[in-house]
DNA sequence: CTTGACCGGGG
DNA sequence: GTGTACGGTCAAG
């Protein structure tokens, strides 16, 4: 039979000594599938010495290769002609038996006489499959094939044969978030949002209607669990599920002798090491956690610096969780009161967890198919993952060999090396300025790429018709023939191109336009994705001349367009990589004028853009003076600032201390820096006075590790180890929230966590945190800190009352 | 200035 | 799982 499907999942077990690769996913029909492939092999390159051929190395290999003590098979050796960097080169094609013998018949045939090396060796099975059948996650296949016996699937299949095929519509994903409460260690509340229901699961009579009251904590995690597998969710999606909520159900479950089996196969969560972190992987449905996605993909173009989901919620979806501190939460649960508000915050993650799923998981969706890599990888990959997986795809597409990856003492070699330049920041006049337009290239750091043929393989080729020469840097970079970065990022950056006029002529909010918004989005992620990687020390297809070549053309076009405006008259205010901050009497009059001058010099495909205009700008200076960098801010006609590099979104600061500067600048912004001024005054008044709420001083810190292992002192360390001592229950894992107290000693001796916190050590905030941070401004208009601090220098100790 | 320790998200 | 993957900040040296 044939089917049309999705593909969200695929694996492999071995089966009487051979692999068996599953791929899971949805049909047209919306039936869940799974389709096994029985004929595909693991296979491996070797590399020749000059002069060796198959035959002079193939009997030493012969038919087995023992590999400590074991005999392992050799399926099949052939020789294949492939492309090495820019030269046609042979390699042998070495097939395995199982997956796992590949590592150890690449370090046997690593040994053998006439060869010189092994490439391609470690590429996970799965990921092989994907690449070499040529489909990709998330994308519509056809599969033909004969129909298998099942009780856990509506379809199973025996793959004949697998191809990629256009369908427009995505089908409807059935997804689920959820959330765990804990207190005390013990799940005591669970909430689960879905397309058409929204509940809370709780072992507590709560007086709300979403509220289930279940026997206790074990019957609550067997409904969750059942939930899952009743329901068959394709996707199950939370906000750092991977670190907290499936470690905790598998501690808690495991506490229970209950299994978390929620595999569509029916087997356990597998807990995966990736590096730093552990993923929970669900076999069969895509387990797809969008804290790590925010970090590793967006957190780079959000303006919060704070990746909680809060902020989160907030910056993408204009919605803020329930206003419930954690301690509130405790004593809520701990006393038995306000259940019902406690299950409202309960329901209310889940409910941004699912409303930011939607917005993420088409975005994750297609950075599947753009890559080929899994739901599963692509939510938790950092840019040089993305980028590598892409050109794993595309150089087999053209059947070319992959670099190896770097040893550990390569790429600490890379790291030693030390860094190359990086963008151009021009030096601020600090103080306001008026009437600034904000201009930036579009793509930057990509346009270059294409613009001079940027990539390892064009790199100072011998014997180059036409050599683009850097004298500055000493190399060249041959227009001959197209890099394969240049190739690709065209690809990438004209796909979208086209893809953001089909934009404008769709209805926002329409399903057309959120995936065309979503693929779009997914190509700029990736096409910004290629110069850092081409820096990255991890990299296969590492070159740090070109990566140092591409800042260095950037500098040289954002310099070449300063120069422009100030041959026009524009005066320059700021700059920074890719973008130039004008003002003139107008700005506004010489916006087209401006742009036709500078983008008729510029190669094709590169291009400046406006931006925005700002009423005012204002820019700090540094400790001996001179206009600050990459710390401003801006105003809009309407009212509306935009924030950069002051501290006021950091969470290691006191909320006193990043509301006053957010104050302070609102008031400059709007030119009245006396009133600014004035403003510090009074907060530090008030706090000599003891009148500042102790929500306003808690500094937050997370403890890492158990608070007896740390050697380093810090305030958060020691408030919990003197809490501990009075008798409180912290551990590894808990947000610190503390006030620095009055006394002597050094900080982290008067620090305490809130609830010891009788006192607070009036002079710590003013002159450790309001007076910084509001003279990061206000130094600037003349102030100095003795004048924000008041005439009485001497500073009183602040009392609860 | 360089080096080493520490943190992030979740409750 | 054809395993083992960060980057920025701050205090101390």
């Amino acid at each position: 039979m044939k089917t049309e499907a999705q593909v969200l999942d695929v694996d492999y077990t071995v089966k009487d000594g051979s692999p068996v690769v599953r791929v899971y996913g949805k049909t047209a029909d919306g039936e869940s599938l799974r389709a096994v492939e029985t004929r595909f092999r693991p296979y491996f390159y070797a590399e020749l010495e000059k002069d060796y051929g198959l035959q002079d190395v193939a009997d030493d290999i012969g038919e087995t290769l023992v590999h400590d003590g074991e005999e392992i098979p050799v399926i099949d050796i052939e020789e294949v002609s492939m492309v090495d960097g820019r030269e046609q080169t042979d390699f042998l094609k070495i097939t395995a038996r199982e997956p796992p013998h590949v590592p150890k018949l690449r370090k046997e045939v690593e040994d053998i006489e006439g060869v010189s090396g092994t490439r391609e060796f470690d590429i996970p099975f799965y990921k092989r499959y994907i690449i070499d059948k040529g489909f990709s996650p998330a994308e519509w296949i056809e599969i033909r094939g004969e129909e298998l016996e099942t009780d856990k699937f509506d379809i199973s299949l025996e793959i004949n044969s697998l191809e990629s095929i256009n369908r427009e519509q995505d089908q409807e994903w059935d997804v689920l978030a959820f959330d765990l409460e804990l207190n005390d260690g013990k799940i005591v509340m669970a909430s689960l949002v879905d397309e058409e229901s929204a509940k809370v699961l709780t072992f507590r009579e709560v007086d709300r209607e979403f509220v289930r009251t279940v026997e206790d904590e074990k019957s609550l995690i067997e409904q969750l669990f059942e939930q899952i597998k009743s329901r068959d969710y394709d996707i199950v999606t939370g906000y750092n599920t991977d670190e907290f909520d499936f470690k905790k159900l598998r501690e808690r479950a495991q506490h229970h002798g209950m299994e978390v089996d929620l595999g569509r196969n029916g087997e356990r969560v597998k807990f995966k090491r990736r590096g730093r972190f552990s993923a929970a992987r669900i076999k069969g449905r895509a387990h797809i956690d969008l804290y790590p996605f925010v970090d590793h993909v967006l957190s780079q173009g959000m303006d919060s610096e704070t990746l909680d989901l809060d902020s989160v919620a907030e910056e993408l979806l204009g919605k803020n969780k329930d206003d419930v501190s954690w301690e509130q939460m405790k004593t809520m649960w701990e006393e038995n009161r306000d259940l019902d508000k406690f299950a409202d915050y309960s329901l209310k993650d889940s409910e941004l967890v699912y409303e930011l799923a939607d917005e993420l998981i088409p975005q994750v969706l297609e950075l599947s198919q753009i890559s080929g890599l899994l739901p599963f990888d692509a939510c938790r990959l950092t840019y040089g993952q993305l980028t590598e997986n892409f050109l794993l795809r595309e150089a087999s597409r053209r059947d070319m060999i992959a670099p190896n990856r770097p040893s550990r003492n390569k790429q600490r070699r890379r790291q030693n090396q030390g860094a190359y330049e990086g963008g151009f920041v021009y030096t601020p006049d600090s103080g306001i300025h008026h009437g600034i337009g904000v201009f930036d290239f579009r793509s930057l750091y990509p346009t270059v790429m294409v613009a001079h043929n940027i990539s390892p393989e064009t790199l100072d080729v011998e014997e180059c018709g036409d050599a683009y020469d850097i004298d500055e840097l000493g190399y060249s970079f041959c227009q001959d023939f197209q890099g394969f970065f240049p190739e690709l990022v065209e690809e990438l950056v004209e796909e979208r191109y086209e893809l953001k006029k089909q934009l404008d002529d769709l209805e926002e909010d329409s399903k057309e336009f959120r995936s065309v918004y979503s693929r779009q989005e997914a190509e700029k992620i990736l096409a910004n994705s290629f110069y850092g990687y081409l820096g990255y020390n991890g990299a296969r297809w590492y070159s740090r001349e070109a990566a140092e070549a591409t800042t260095f053309l950037g500098r040289k076009y954002i310099e070449d367009t300063i120069e422009t405006a100030s041959e026009m008259g524009l005066e320059v205010v700021y700059g920074d990589t890719d973008s130039v901050f004008l003002k003139n009497e107008d700005i506004r009059e010489n916006i087209d004028e401006f742009l036709k001058s500078v983008n008729s010099d510029l190669p094709e495909f590169m291009e400046l853009e406006f931006e925005g205009y700002f009423d005012t700008g204002f820019f700090t200076s540094t400790e001996s003076g001179e206009g600050a960098k990459k710390k401003y801010a801006l105003m809009k006609p309407d009212g509306e600032m935009k924030i950069t590099g002051f501290e006021q979104v950091r969470r290691d600061w006191s909320p006193v201390a990043k509301k006053t500067q957010k104050e302070v600048l609102k008031k400059v912004l709007n030119e009245k820096p006396d009133e600014a001024a004035d403003h510090v005054k009074q907060v530090v008044e008030m706090l000599r006075e003891g009148e500042v709420d102790v929500e306003d001083l808690r500094i937050y810190t997370t403890l890492t590790k158990p608070p007896e292992e740390y050697d380093a002192t810090a305030p958060h360390v020691e408030a919990a180890r003197k809490a501990i001592k009075r008798g409180e229950k912290i551990e590894d894992g808990d947000t610190i929230s503390y006030v620095i107290t009055d006394g002597g000693g050094s900080i982290s001796e008067r620090a305490e966590i809130v609830k010891y916190a009788d006192t607070y050590d009036s002079s710590y905030y003013i002159d450790s945190q309001i007076v910084p941070v509001s003279n990061r401004v206000l130094k600037v208009f003349g102030y100095t800190e003795d004048q924000l601090k008041g005439k009485g220098k001497q500073s009183g100790l602040g009392q609860f009352g």
